[in-house]
DNA sequence: TGTTAGCACTCCACAACAATGAGTGCTAAT
DNA sequence: ATTAGCACTCATTGTTGTGGAGTGCTAACA
């Protein structure tokens, strides 16, 4: 048996249909509303086949059917509608997204915490954004100030301008000559320098040129190695986790613990993250659906994610995560306009 | 009517029970369960009494009773147990907290995440730890650094070393002795002055001095500006939120939601850490019952918290946040051996 | 041969009802 | 003052029955 025309089309108002109502679809319901003009009972017919080819499912005997994942990924793959209603509609939203995020806030952070917020409210689903991560970093500033007679102040900037600060306690006070000297033997020797590449090898022999001060450098190497370690466990910003008790399939008690918490404890959103930002196809864009997701808290939820890019490499990850009868057409058109701005808008700075 | 010592027993009775089962408590059990030797009949009279004292109450007909939030109150104001097995067993869970605290985390930031999920596994209930609030800042060092050809960078600390940094984009090269004209003008200009006194006479006084770098300063002030704004709204750390699942009382579609995005949008719990910091009475622990809360999504729970302080005068606070029938004896105690650690621990250092 | 009307069948959802039992208030006896 | 006893209340649980949405199958039709 064979996936014809007319099944694609039976299918695809199947599930338009449960992505609307979230209720199992009948025979007479696509009889009635589709321009197909069949009766129930053809339906029915081609509704047998579609379910013996494995796209709907029956909840029980009695029920209408619903779309398995397979019936979704088919759908996600070549159905998505891509009208210029829908597309502009997605248009307006990221503008309006936009206008918001221009508002002259300066930190990323609160940028990225920010869309976070705006998509969750526009969609109604949960998001999540990982601030961008920086891959093949370089030291690209170090530098030691006195802060106070018994303080040091350690800043370092990596590529991509990620900033990090350190305060070192001394025992006995510096005079700004030693500062000095310390100063230009770090830059000298560790700016421009790939971070994998600061070894022991290398930290011995600072260690050695700075003498008595030796000490000092150790620690500042310590801060250079937190912000290696910092460096890898992506910071990723959450909104809208209330949004799962707007679907009835998510907001079972054993379930919504169990996204809360994946939710609260970030860790296990990284591997999310991760995936999207290994796997990534040419669209940028990508779909998980139900089992297909990597985390798997979120089996019964369907994941949309898009990458966006900034300056210097460093990418990042959009993410809604919703009900397996997520809207499709509309969060993928959103995010895709989304991460075109970004990826323009930033890129032009 | 009066409140007896017999009616205090068996009110404390009542609660004891109802803590642990969080089912309406009979005469019967009261009756069987205490060494007061009366029968079910004479308890009932006595229930009836407490009940018309409003500190128990009914809900239905044919049930048992339940504490009221007057019950409560009471009990936690009069008749919490502080048996030595109690806070000893109080004692030891800090002592394992302290532990995995000290554990070499450097970062503050860390730290109190930490601290926020070790107490919620610990209790079962959801916590949050907010970041030591700084009253009376006074800016302790600032200064420019040349990162990059075009690019400069802020470092501004604040007393209590909370520091921030900024990128500043500048149209041509400055040389280095530009520069440290502009260090020394900041800090000799700004160094320890309290952060409300930056004014814009101030302003244009440094504006003027520096000449032809006056966009310059402007933006550094833009900085500092924005790490006062910064200071303003509380950096909140929460965790342990999927723990009202555990609690059948709070974790209906309606209130889990409400919850859920209290904790989320960490803007309304500033009030309640604003409120234990002004309210704070002599102990430094203060518990809400019920509607007591200034948080009026949390009406169905009880909030106890602890007020630390650390060096320099900072201030935050720890809390946790449960069901009306929270173990109250138990989250009092871990809170105060808690919170006094934590004063001496880092008095000391 | 594909389509459709018709019918028997299935099974969930929901309401009505009864049984259970925990708990009460009240009364009368101790 | 305390308690045994009893009638009463009411949430919970289980049973049963009915309605309706939906199906699969068969037979008739174009």
């Amino acid at each position: 048996m064979e996936l014809d025309e007319r099944k694609r089309k039976i299918l695809q108002a199947i599930i338009r249909n449960y992505l609307e109502t979230g209720e199992p679809v009948g025979s007479r319901t696509i009889s009635k509303y589709t321009d197909l003009n069949l009766s129930s009972a053809t339906i029915r017919n081609e509704m047998a086949d579609l379910e013996e080819l494995g796209y709907i499912l029956q909840p029980h005997t009695s029920a209408g059917r619903i779309p398995s994942d397979k019936g979704y990924r088919l759908y996600v793959d070549t159905m998505l509608m891509e009208k210029e209603e829908q597309l502009s509609q997605a248009t307006q939203e990221v503008k309006e997204m936009q206008q918001i995020l221009l508002e002259k806030e300066d930190k990323m952070e609160a940028i990225l915490k920010q869309m976070a917020k705006v998509l969750a409210v526009n969609t109604n689903y949960a998001t999540l954004v990982s601030a961008p991560q920086v891959k093949g970093n370089k030291l690209k500033f170090i530098q030691l100030s006195k802060v106070d007679v018994r303080q040091l102040l350690t800043t370092i900037v990596v590529e991509g301008n990620v900033i990090k600060n350190t305060m070192i306690q001394v025992a006995e006070p510096l005079d700004d000559e030693t500062l000095l000297k310390l100063n230009i033997l770090l830059n000298t020797n560790l700016n421009g320098l790939p971070i994998e590449e600061i070894n022991l090898a290398m930290i011995a022999k600072l260690k050695q040129q700075a003498g008595i001060y030796n000490d000092i450098i150790s620690e500042v190497m310590d801060a250079v190695a937190a912000v290696i370690k910092e460096d890898e466990d992506i910071e990723i910003y959450t909104s809208g986790t209330n949004n799962i008790f707007k679907y009835p399939e998510l907001s079972d008690n054993q379930r919504a613990s169990e996204l809360i918490t994946t939710f609260e404890e970030k860790q296990l959103l990284t591997e999310l993250v991760q995936d999207t930002l290994t796997e990534e196809k040419n669209t940028g864009i990508q779909v998980y659906i139900g089992n297909e997701t990597p985390v798997k808290t979120m089996k019964d939820c369907s994941v949309v994610t898009a990458t966006y890019e900034l300056e210097e490499g460093m990418k990042g990850t959009i993410g809604i995560i919703g009900p397996r009868r997520m809207d499709y057409d509309k969060v993928i058109s959103t995010l895709k306009t989304l991460k075109s701005q970004l990826d323009t808008l930033y890129k032009k700075e």
